[in-house]
DNA sequence: TTTGACCTTGACGCTGCGTCAACTTCTAGC
DNA sequence: GCTAGAAGTTGACGCAGCGTCAAGGTCAAA
C-alpha cells in the first residue's frame, strides 16, 4: 500500500509543496523514489506525517519536531518547551500592548510628536549610557520608573523638562558666560531634575559617577545627533555643556 | 551639521546596514549622497529617523510605518490598528498554549502517541469530510465538544475508540461475513458511537445524510493513507467497510 | 605613500512554504 | 500509436528585516 505525492497531499489537507519541501529539509522522506523520481509514501511515512502535522498544528517549528522525531527530546519535554516559548511570546506581546497604548494616550492627550520625540530620544540614549555604564539593571529600574507613571505624571514631568529646556536656550540667546552665576543656576536645575530619575548614579547620590554622569550628559548635548537642535544650535548645546561640565567641577 | 551613516548609526544605537536597507526600502533616504555615493543625514534626516525608530520599538512594521510617515494614515489610527494586530495576535497564542497545555496532559496521563495519532487523523479526516459536505459551522460544533471534553472526557471516549476498534479486528480476524449478525451488530455499536458527536448528520437525526456519511466513512478506513493499519490491515478495513454499507441499506 | 578605518553594492541566509516556470512522465481516449 | 491533459520533477523568486561575508573604492592620519 502505497499513495502518490499528490494522493497523501490531498488526504492530509496540504500542498505537494509542502511535502516535497520537508523531502528536502529532510522531515519526512518518501519510503520509496521511482526510477522516474517519483515520490511514493508507505503507512510508514504517513503515520510519520501525522506526528508531524498534529506537532505543527500545535505551532512548532520544524526544527523543533525534527528533533523530537529523531528522538533527541522527547516529545513532552518538546511541548514543555513549546509552552514556555509561547507564553514568552505572548508576555512579550503583552507588555508591547501595554506600552503602544501607553503612547497612544499620550499622543491623543495633547503631547505633540516633536515632544515625543525628544523624550524617546531622550530615554533611547539614556538606555544606551546606562546599560553601558551602569549596567543593565539601573536602565531597568529607570525604565520602571517612567513607564510605572501615570499620564498626568508624564506630562507633568515632560512640561518640566520643556520649561528647563526654553530656559537653557533663553540664557544662551543672552550671550552671558557658561560660568555665570545664572548658568550656574540653571545648571544645579538640570541637576535636580536629573536625579528626579531613580537609578541613576545622581539619584543614587555616587559623587564620582554623578559628576562623569553630568559632563558626559553635556558633551552628548553636542555630539549626539539625537539632540541635535534640541537647544535651538551648536552653539546652544555647547552652552548647556560648558555650563554643565564648570557646574560639575566646582559645584559637585 | 550631517553625519556620516557610521556616526548615525552608532548614536541611534542600529547598524549601518539597517540604514541602508532603510534608504533602499525608501523609509528613510539620506539627505545628500556625495559624489563618491557616501550618504550624509542632516537633522531632518535624523529626527524622521527618530519617528521610525520609536515605531519600530513599538513593534510597528516597516510598510506600517511608511504609511504614517507619508501622512497617508493618521498616527493614533496607525497605533490603533497596530494595537488590534497585536490583540489578535496575543489571543491566538492564547489560544495555542491552551491547546498544546491540553494535549501535553493527555500525553502525561498515558495516552499513547499511536492512539492520539489515530483520533489526531481523525479529526483531521473527519474536519474536511465534514466541512467539504455540511459547511464549516457543523465542524465548529464537533471541535468545540471535543476540546470542551474534560481529559478523563477525553480518555474515556478513546478507550470506547480503542474497544470498538479491536472488536472490528477480532471480528474480521475470525473470518465472519460482513452481513453475519455479529458483524452488524458492530456496525450498529460504530453507528452509536458516532453518534455521540454532535454536529453530524446522525446526531442530528437526518437519515439521508447519516447513511452517505457511515457510508463515506467506510470507504475512507479502505482508501485513506491516514487509517490504513487502523484495522490491522486492509482486508480489516475492508471489512469493517463492506460491514457498514451492509448496515446502513438495511438498518437506517 | 602606506595603513587602517569606513564607504559602496551585491548576494546569501533565515521560516515555511506559495507560486510561477520549464520540462518529463503517466494515463486515458480515439 | 498518437495526443491531450493531468501529475510528476527540479529550480528559483518572494515574504520581513535585516545579519553577515565578499570584493573593492575612499578618506584621514602618520
Amino acid at each position: 500500500m502505497e499513495w502518490t505525492i499528490q494522493e497523501l497531499a490531498t488526504r492530509a489537507g496540504i500542498s505537494s509543496r509542502t511535502l516535497r519541501h520537508y523531502d528536502r529539509v529532510g522531515l519526512l522522506a518518501p519510503s520509496r523514489v521511482g526510477a522516474n523520481g517519483y515520490r511514493y509514501y508507505d503507512p510508514t511515512a504517513v503515520a510519520r506525517l501525522q506526528r508531524i502535522l498534529i506537532m505543527r498544528q500545535l505551532g512548532m517549528g520544524l526544527p523543533a519536531i525534527a528533533k523530537v522525531l529523531a528522538d533527541e527530546v522527547d516529545t513532552c519535554d518538546g511541548l514543555r518547551a513549546h509552552i514556555a516559548a509561547l507564553e514568552e511570546e505572548r508576555d512579550r506581546i503583552e507588555r508591547q500592548i501595554r506600552s503602544v497604548r501607553h503612547t497612544l494616550e499620550a499622543l491623543q492627550a495633547g503631547a505633540e510628536p516633536r515632544m515625543d520625540v525628544m523624550l524617546a530620544g531622550f530615554n533611547d540614549l539614556y538606555k544606551d549610557e546606562v546599560i553601558s555604564r551602569w549596567g543593565e539593571r539601573a536602565f531597568q529600574v529607570s525604565n520602571d520608573w517612567w513607564h510605572g507613571k501615570t499620564l498626568d505624571q508624564q506630562l507633568a514631568w515632560k512640561q518640566d523638562t520643556e520649561d528647563l529646556v526654553a530656559a537653557w536656550v533663553a540664557a544662551a540667546r543672552a550671550g552671558i558666560s557658561p560660568t555665570s552665576a545664572r548658568a550656574q543656576t540653571l545648571a544645579a536645575r538640570h541637576v535636580r531634575w536629573l536625579s528626579e530619575i531613580p537609578g541613576t548614579p545622581t539619584a543614587d547620590g555616587k559623587r564620582e559617577q554623578s559628576i562623569a554622569m553630568v559632563k558626559g550628559l553635556g558633551d552628548m548635548y553636542v555630539d549626539d545627533p539625537r539632540f541635535a537642535g534640541m537647544y535651538e544650535d551648536a552653539a546652544g548645546a555647547a552652552f548647556v555643556r560648558d555650563a554643565l561640565h564648570t557646574y560639575a567641577r566646582t559645584q559637585m
